[in-house]
RNA sequence: GGGUGGUUAGCUCAGUUGGUUUAGAGCGUUUGCCCUACAAGCAAAAAGUCACUAGUUCGAAUCUAGUACCACCCA
């Protein structure tokens, strides 16, 4: 067969790894741990390209450090994603025009939509090859990780780190609820600045108002001015009317308002804007708070006659009326930022709401002692962004108005806050703490708020061991914490810099030892893969047209560090190396099973002996590179090892000699450690193919190759090297002859594989002359090192035009050009070191040599 | 408005403390090969003022500053 079907076997072999428990993990005091987490992907669908590769990523340091003897742990999960998910599922129902839910059954089918969709992520997990251990599965919303969220709620709440309050939120008005400073995007739209005038009492004097959202102007309760501002002096402290509302106003003065901005008077909505509402805590005495919208941003009763109507309709409709009623004095354009919904797309309304809210403070100062002990790899920028995000933290609002998520485990009873775990516990503490004993069960109230989803994953790394339900178990105590982290840098705010503060507060260790952070695959637009833009392919149908192998290498033969576009050509080109594995295997089948003869093997031991050499290069350099979390260069150099070294030469030198069972042996022992070294990047064909050569047990658990430095052979080394020189020549057919002088014969056959060199190249023989008339015009000569090859004009391919000789010599006259003045330069003569002039001396030398031959071939 | 990154072959990108790289790879193009592992292959060729300008240096694709364009992140 010509092609490895992974459509039979890929599964087969998975279900062979579970049957063996090579990924179960559990505490061996005779192995060191490797302790990885899975960043639990949303179940808001399934898997995209974006996925696989910190997947893959993580795969292969998992399946690296078992190879090396690690006792790895690789725990796997999925996040409810609260907002998220309550968002698909309504906007689902809406399609099915169903509009009104019982919040149970909502719970109950976002439950369902939950069990699926766990089970649809776990299923390709796998299909990706991910060697992870499923007994430990964590779910964000399990039982014992609810129970955990909860524990560690009432634990904060207690130590009063956890408190309610009025602020301005970011309300989006789709999926009503508050959205995090980090969940809101800014773009660019053409906007309009009004000018509106604001009479007096007396109607006599006015104030011009530029505002961009006069539909708050049911919220106005005040205008205020810089108390620099020269302009308005006459104003201060005096009153004026909002127009058509009828309401009278203060003047107020404050520092905080711009005066070069619109007409330097801003009018105070403090419900609706985060400037207003500082301004107005200063104020408090003189100001109202008014709240004009609905929470589905329509507007509320404040308006009157206008209630229930659109927020930006009634944009409209106000302004014409105010138009009309000449209130207007100008409009002018404004290219301004709109805050939208990243969640649901709509423009965010500012909102002034009764929240939950963590003090962060002491989580930052834990965070900050203990955070340098990470090892932030690839790139510096994100230690410094890091630190830069902890600093500049706010208390963290983490209540949200939903109904899937973990409920805030907080109970009303007339007066008393009662953190529980549970309505009984809540009776339980009224009636032995408080002594209250006529209790009616339907005076107790929950909190009607869930958690922001963050809450509950930033616990994760501990939660995902238990160690949260059972204080400081065994299992914290052999894996925590976490090796290596691999995560998209996006969501570096929400989950990496919070699971940093709350395992350095709650245990005083930080979550894990190296973080890497990679890149993020975007779309031929440069829109990042996302599940609510739907921009990506299935992941099912890549992986039934590709094969889980060849996705893993169209990731990774990326530079991943920073965002990258994937295509379909990738997919092909990765096929294409995966499908040289295959039929390497079918080469080296075919040899195993040739006849093995017993004479002549000299030529195959000294090969190999070569090979052998550059493999240990090779394995040095990419152990190297895999220790420094070089993951691209890893795989590219394995890349160049199999295709280049591998394949095109050894396996070339190899398939033409006559081989004994002996280096059958021998071969095959270099073409497993090279199924070892491609092991971790494409598992399944190289598992087949090991089972397939009849290898003990699996590769999966096989030993990571070592190295070992063995003496080069130089005749080998000398051969190839003529061997490619040859292969420059460009022949017009297969069999050609080259003449050498007869002086060299005896020098060329001591160094030179003749063997080896008619096979490889497309050299038929070398033909050594004594007399020195044979050689006439119609020869051409090649110089390599001191032979002069003669070939026969007719037998090469002199492509070379006219016009690309002339561009070349050019080219290297400006080169020389640049090295003549360099050496002709007293300073770098005594500057620079003596090895560096003789690099240069030998260039122009080489150069000038090149000049003159493309002249030469220019005049013919 | 602030910050970060990018600009190298037709395309996608490498280029690791400034000189061992006479600027590389993959794809595409052109040429020659179906020699039974693989045409999803093999061998080769062509193709680049390293965005621009100045500076530092004996020496700059590499370091610094500025400019232009592009992208992303944040307010």
């Amino acid at each position: 067969m010509k092609t490895y079907s992974f459509k039979k076997y890929d599964n087969l072999i998975y279900k062979i790894w579970i049957l063996n428990k090579y990924f179960c993990s559990n505490i061996n005091s005779n192995k060191k741990p490797y302790y990885l987490l899975l960043p639990p992907p949303n179940i808001t669908g399934d898997l995209h390209i974006g996925h696989i590769l910190n997947f893959t990523i993580l795969d292969i340091y998992a399946r690296i450090k078992r190879m090396q003897g690690y006792n790895v742990c690789w725990i796997p999960g999925t996040d409810h994603a609260s907002i998220a998910t309550e968002i698909k599922i309504r906007q689902l129902l809406k399609n099915k025009n169903i509009n009104y839910i019982s919040n149970n059954k909502f719970k109950l089918i976002c439950l369902n939509w939950s069990k699926r969709y766990n089970q649809i992520i776990k299923d390709q997990l796998k299909r990706i090859g991910c060697s992870c251990d499923w007994h430990r599965f964590k779910f964000t919303m399990d039982k014992n990780h609810n129970k955990s969220v909860k524990k560690i709620f009432i634990k904060l709440y207690k130590k009063g780190l956890i408190y309610k309050s009025k602020k301005i939120v970011n309300w989006d008005v789709q999926a009503k609820t508050t959205i995090s400073d980090e969940e809101v995007t800014y773009k660019k739209k053409n906007n309009y600045l009004y000018y509106i005038k604001y009479f007096t009492l007396d109607k006599k004097k006015y104030l011009t108002i530029a505002t961009t959202r006069p539909e708050t102007i049911f919220g106005d309760s005040a205008i205020c001015i810089n108390p620099n501002d020269s302009r308005y002096k006459e104003f201060i402290n005096k009153k004026v009317v909002v127009p058509i509302v009828g309401r009278v106003i203060p003047i107020i003065t404050d520092k905080l308002v711009d005066m070069n901005i619109g007409s330097g008077c801003l009018k105070i909505t403090p419900a609706h804007s985060r400037k207003d509402f500082d301004i107005y805590i200063k104020h408090k005495d003189k100001i109202k708070i008014i709240d004009v919208f609905n929470e589905d941003g329509t507007l509320n009763k404040v308006c009157k006659r206008y209630k229930n109507l659109d927020r930006f309709l009634f944009r409209k409709i106000i302004i014409k009326k105010l138009k009309k009623l000449g209130y207007i004095i100008n409009i002018k354009k404004k290219i301004s930022n709109i805050a939208y919904s990243e969640r649901t797309s709509t423009i965010i309304e500012k909102k002034i709401s009764l929240q939950w809210y963590l003090k962060m403070k002491i989580f930052k100062l834990k965070a900050l002692k203990l955070i340098k002990k990470i090892n932030i790899l690839p790139l510096k920028k994100y230690s410094v962004l890091l630190y830069k995000w902890i600093n500049i933290l706010k208390d963290w609002n983490i209540s949200r108005q939903l109904v899937w998520g973990h409920r805030i485990p907080i109970y009303y009873y007339k007066n008393y806050t009662i953190p529980a775990y549970s309505f009984k516990q809540v009776i339980k503490i009224l009636k032995k703490k408080l002594k209250i004993l006529n209790i009616k069960k339907n005076q107790i109230h929950k909190d009607n708020n869930v958690l922001d989803t963050w809450f509950s994953s930033w616990i994760l790394p501990i939660s995902a061991l238990n160690g949260i339900n059972i204080n400081n178990n065994k299992d914290l105590k052999y894996y925590y914490p976490i090796n290596l982290l691999v995560t998209g840098y996006d969501i570096l705010f929400f989950w990496v810099l919070r699971m940093i503060m709350f395992s350095t507060f709650y245990i005083k260790k930080i979550p894990f030892k190296e973080i890497y952070f990679t890149g993020i695959i975007r779309d031929e637009n440069n829109k990042k893969l996302s599940k609510s833009l739907g921009n990506y392919k299935n992941l099912y149908l890549l992986l039934n047209k590709y094969g889980a192998d060849v996705l893993r290498v169209s990731v990774l033969d990326n530079n991943h560090i920073h965002d990258f576009v994937i295509n379909d050509k990738k997919y092909i080109t990765s096929r294409n190396f995966v499908n040289k594995v295959w039929n390497s295997y079918i080469l080296i089948n075919k040899i195993y099973n040739k006849k093995g003869i017993n004479n002549k093997y000299k030529i195959s031991l000294i090969i190999i002996k070569w090979f052998k050499n550059i493999l240990n290069i090779y394995i040095k350099r990419i152990n190297l590179l895999l220790k420094k979390k070089n993951i691209y260069y890893s795989f590219i150099l394995i890349k160049k090892l199999f295709k280049k070294e591998f394949c095109s030469k050894f396996l070339e030198y190899i398939k033409i000699i006559n081989i004994n069972i002996l280096i059958k042996k021998k071969i095959i022992n270099i073409y497993n450690t090279l199924l070892k070294l491609l092991h971790p990047y494409i598992p399944f064909i190289t598992e087949y193919i090991w089972i397939k050569l009849k290898n003990e047990s699996n590769i999966t658990i096989s030993i990571w190759p070592k190295t070992n430095i063995i003496n080069n052979n130089k005749k080998i080394n000398y051969t190839f090297d003529f061997i490619l020189f040859i292969r420059k020549i460009n022949f017009k057919k297969k069999n050609n002859y080259i003449y050498i002088n007869n002086k060299y014969k005896k020098q060329i056959i001591k160094n030179i594989y003749l063997k080896l060199l008619y096979n490889l190249s497309n050299v038929k023989k070398i033909y050594f002359y004594s007399k020195l008339e044979i050689i006439k015009k119609e020869y051409k000569i090649y110089i390599y090192k001191r032979y002069k090859l003669y070939i026969l004009y007719r037998d090469i391919i002199d492509s070379l035009d006219k016009n690309i000789i002339k561009n070349k010599i050019i080219f290297y006259s400006k080169y020389l050009l640049n090295i003549k003045k360099k050496l002709n330069n007293k300073n770098f003569l005594y500057n620079a070191p003596s090895n560096i002039i003789k690099i240069e001396k030998k260039k122009k030398n080489d150069i000038l040599k090149k000049i003159l031959l493309l002249k030469k071939k220019y005049l013919i």
